[in-house]
DNA sequence: GTTCTAGAAC
DNA sequence: GTTCTAGAAC
């Protein structure tokens, strides 16, 4: 293996996050934003929704991600989990499936549970990157998370090379066999789910 | 994370 | 010529 480029100039490998990438923070702080609030967690809807629902469970603690996480957490993912489940059980989704998952390599800082509806039918899904990173196992089972963490005392994560892997497959619908073409393709293909 | 757009794909 | 995607953004 090679030196990696930024061993090479000096640099620091420590990333430093972009300004955008703090964009959770503020979402957070704003009451438009905001679903139902508790004293461990704050839950919103996603700012670019990709489905007809979709909310982020955001621990009021300052977790940076799945990484910083320690066998202490495992009650406040519990929790997490609890509140995203009554969040999907709320009477306006009456009939509707939710999922709920952890990105695997998330964009944002702060911690983040998707509770996200299963239609996948929203004009925010434009990439390759938007649909398998909610369809693909880049979506992390929140179960699966908090038990890596209560036996390893760690979130067993994928590699980065699978993450790229999973984000590249190709496009497949998530409710049947079909394989779409491109994206437009495949959002004209899921409105027959509805 | 999004926006924008060059150039690939058709 | 138009549609679509992948990569830069100071």
């Amino acid at each position: 293996m090679g030196k990696r480029k930024s061993e090479i100039e000096g640099n620091t490998p420590k990333k430093i996050k972009p300004h955008w990438a703090m964009g959770l923070m503020d979402a957070m702080k704003d009451p438009k934003n905001i679903v139902k609030s508790d004293d461990l967690v704050t839950v919103i809807k996603d700012a670019y929704p990709k489905a007809e629902f979709h909310y982020l469970v955001i621990p009021k603690e300052d977790i940076s991600n799945l990484k910083a996480l320690n066998k202490d957490h495992v009650e406040l993912l519990k929790h997490i989990e609890n509140i995203a489940q009554e969040v999907a059980s709320l009477e306006e989704h009456k009939n509707k499936i939710f999922k709920f998952g952890y990105h695997a390599e998330p964009s944002m800082a702060h911690l983040h549970l998707h509770v996200i509806s299963d239609d996948m039918n929203s004009s925010c899904v434009k990439t390759k990157k938007h649909w398998n990173s909610f369809n693909t196992p880049f979506f992390l089972n929140p179960q699966d998370v908090r038990e890596s963490l209560e036996t390893d005392g760690k979130v067993s994560l994928p590699t980065p090379q699978q993450c790229k892997d999973y984000i590249n497959t190709p496009l497949h619908c998530h409710k049947c066999k079909y394989e779409p073409k491109h994206m437009p393709d495949l959002k004209k293909h899921i409105l027959t789910h509805l």
